[in-house]
RNA sequence: UCCCCGGUAGCUCAAUCGGCAGAGCGGGUGGCUGUUAACCACUAGGUUGCUGGUUCGAGUCCGGCCCGGGGAGCCA
């Protein structure tokens, strides 16, 4: 067996019970430097924090000198010695080596990464070695806490994790283009008919919330817009909640305590990370984090937004007019001018929105939901479900779709149909706006953007 | 897909009006120091994205193509 190594996180926690102990540390090293006085400092990194613990190596164990020159940036050693209190400025404790094992070298000829700052472009094209970054690493350990939590939330409210199909026939109108699968090798279709990556759980998750109440889905979705934004994905992760006997209401509320609580979640156990990015990608970071706890998000209409957008006398690109869509610079208007918190925008014009969305009593508009945020846009964007039969069929024929390839779900509404909503949250905005990255392929590990697949 | 900007050393970038292709960092060597984005000296390192053209002469100007970034649209 390897030895194990305790992680660097746990020694800058608690170092007082670790202090004058023999410990091991298992790592990769940031950098080297030496001194003539008859030491070298080793920053060694694990990955469990952002802190690199500094190994110290004495010139007098010449089994340790011998190894000098291969303890290079980038090289995954494990270091052996005692715990001490720090002499010099810098950092609290530092490891005093008595053995060090060099598992892999990393030529510093050909290794990618310095000690200093890279571009976010040049570090894409080595997606490989990126992790072992400083930001990469943060997005990573944040996004893992997000994950988590946003779990955590819906188990807690009574919810069920039900992994809705990857592979769909129903191509779910209006969410974007899609990908096809076929086998490969294979004339005929493998499943007998046209199939396709999903591009939203939504519809099979509304089968389970008409059965189990409250439910939800996260995993991948598949979008094969040609989309080139720093906001855009060809395969991203959406968690979307769909809860029986709820209305707009309801989802409005579900929506608002999610993001209070995950956001606080990452306040409250990502720290050092997020102190990190406020220093380095955005120093507005931590103020917009306490903006979503501390301010109950804006509700309007869709009505009351075109006509504040009117009347705000500002010169947009595209006026707002009632019947078109809400342009970027609009919504950016609302969320970062107008209100400066979270703006959920509600009622849009049926016309505008796809058919599953619930016909209000005006019959002009639909119970969408749009949540934008600053810097990010859109990051929720939900609806009550039409669950009146004829109602629906009225909706699906205006929308000149085929209601025999729809049957199961408009006999959703024939046994047993009851109110319900949902709403789609997309993970990387979500992680995006946590983290300040400005662009959304620094905040999944492999993004898949048009033109981009690597690995 | 459309609009704008860009592509020069391993990385980040400079190069005036078209006139000898440079700096910092990183690498190597030596020096110095309980160092910490260490510091000092020396040193190696180039098909200026590809292609065609204009010119005595092109990194620089023109055409075509490729790639990247930002914005727009679509959306999450």
């Amino acid at each position: 067996m390897i030895p194990t190594g305790i992680p660097i996180k746990e020694l800058f926690r608690s170092f007082s019970s670790h202090l004058g102990k023999d410990i091991r540390v298992n790592g990769w090293v940031r950098t080297r430097r030496d001194s003539k006085a008859g030491i070298s400092f080793v920053e060694l990194n694990d990955g469990s924090c952002l802190k690199n613990l500094q190994v110290i190596i004495s010139h007098d164990n010449p089994s340790l000198v011998e190894m000098l020159p291969i303890i290079t940036t980038g090289a995954g050693i494990s270091a052996f010695g005692t715990l001490k209190k720090s002499p010099a400025k810098g950092q609290p404790i530092e490891l005093e080596a008595k053995e060090i094992t060099i598992y892999g070298t990393a030529d510093p000829v050909s290794y990618p990464l310095q000690k200093k700052r890279h571009s976010f472009e040049f570090l894409r094209q080595i997606a490989h070695l990126r992790p072992r970054t400083n930001t990469i690493g943060a997005v990573t350990r944040v996004r893992n806490r997000l994950s988590y939590t946003i779990h955590r939330f819906f188990q807690e409210r009574g919810f069920y994790y039900i992994h809705t199909p990857i592979i769909t026939t129903s191509d779910c109108e209006g969410a974007g283009e899609v990908f096809r699968v076929v086998a490969e090798h294979m004339e005929e279709e493998f499943f007998g008919r046209p199939t396709y990556l999903t591009v939203s759980g939504q519809l099979q998750a509304e089968i389970f919330a008409l059965a189990l109440g409250k439910v939800y889905t996260f995993g991948p979705t598949f979008r094969a817009e040609n989309s080139n934004t720093r906001r855009h994905l060809a395969e991203f992760w959406m968690i979307e909640p769909e809860v029986a006997f709820a209305d707009i209401e309801d989802n409005l509320k579900l929506a608002e305590e999610m993001l209070r609580q995950i956001v606080q979640d990452v306040l409250d156990n990502c720290d050092e990370d997020l102190q990190f990015f406020a220093r380095f990608i955005d120093p507005n970071l931590i103020g917009r984090l306490e903006m979503i706890i501390k301010k109950p998000f804006e509700v309007i209409t869709y009505t009351e937004a075109v006509k504040i957008l009117e009347e705000s006398g500002e010169q947009f690109d595209y006026p707002a007019r009632w019947g078109c869509d809400l342009q970027a610079e609009h919504e950016r208007y609302l969320t970062e001018k107008k209100f400066k918190r979270p703006v959920a925008v509600i009622d849009y014009p049926r016309t505008l929105k796809p058919f599953y969305m619930k016909v209000n009593d005006d019959e002009q508009t639909v119970a969408a939901m749009d949540v934008l945020v600053p810097e990010v846009g859109e990051i929720v964007g939900g609806s009550e479900r039409e669950y009146r039969y004829d109602v629906l069929v009225e909706q699906m024929k205006q929308k000149n779709m085929n209601l025999e390839d729809y049957q199961w779900y408009l006999d959703l509404r024939r046994f047993g149909s009851v109110p319900h909503a949902g709403f789609g949250l997309g993970f990387e905005r979500l992680v995006q706006f946590v983290t300040g990255v400005q662009n959304i392929r620094e905040a999944i590990p492999f993004p898949r953007t048009p033109g981009h697949a690597l690995f």
